[in-house]
DNA sequence: GCCTAGATCATCT
DNA sequence: GATGATCTAGGCG
């Protein structure tokens, strides 16, 4: 059931952002498993993508971890406070990643309500990246970790969506990308109350 | 219910 | 030394 590096590795990072939805992002810490299931996802298409850390080939200690072969965790914090998710996909050398904006709580309920400070029932528990990847516990450390390990993974439970119950629209976030930030690259659950913002069309 | 402002720090210039 | 792939509380209607 879990998914093997080899779907990681698929170098159409639009397809694989769509292809995630649905998909359960599992976490164990100290022997406490939380999973959810994802509702929501932006791509981030490698060295083209003004949005993206590693566009123009920018290449830093932090952006290190993108250029690493499909099936790596990359988490970075943003605005000092938030931790966010993303999955490296495609090849060595080609920086593309899929944002984790969004996941419906599934697994460790009580554990993400105490993390979290509020029930899973208050859709805010985790909705937006920041707050799905602190239900999840996940923080630095789970930086560069094997999606096929035993901290971090994701399986596949046999759960999709109808075409028409997913829904594309812009990034969020990414105004500053200008020409790149009108691209429709983020992908939600239609009317899934657990999804960000805007979470119709 | 909607909108505005403030928090807070690793990373890059 | 500036800045951002954000969240939340609190004020107003």
């Amino acid at each position: 059931m879990k998914l093997p590096l080899s779907y990681y590795t698929n170098q159409d990072v639009i397809f694989l952002a769509q292809n995630l939805l649905g998909k359960v992002l599992f976490t164990e810490i100290n022997g406490e498993i939380t999973a959810g299931i994802i509702v929501e996802t932006e791509a981030y298409s490698g060295i083209q993508d003004k949005a993206s850390h590693a566009y123009g080939g920018r290449r830093t200690d932090r952006t290190e971890t993108l250029y690493s072969p499909g099936g790596v965790s990359y988490v970075y914090l943003c605005y000092g406070i938030h931790h966010l998710f993303n999955v490296v996909t495609s090849v060595e050398n080609d920086p593309h990643a899929v944002l984790i904006r969004a996941v419906e709580p599934l697994i460790g309920k009580e554990i993400m309500e105490s993390r979290r400070k509020m029930p899973t029932t208050k859709a805010a528990i985790s909705s937006g990246p920041g707050s799905a990847a602190k239900a999840l516990g996940i923080d630095k450390s789970f930086n560069k970790k094997d999606l096929d390990g035993n901290e971090i993974w994701i399986e596949d439970q046999g759960i999709t969506y109808n075409p028409d119950e997913i829904a594309t629209g812009l990034r969020i976030g990414v105004a500053y990308a200008q020409e790149d930030a009108l691209l429709p690259w983020r992908f939600f659950v239609k009317n899934n109350k657990y999804v960000s913002k805007p979470n119709k069309v």
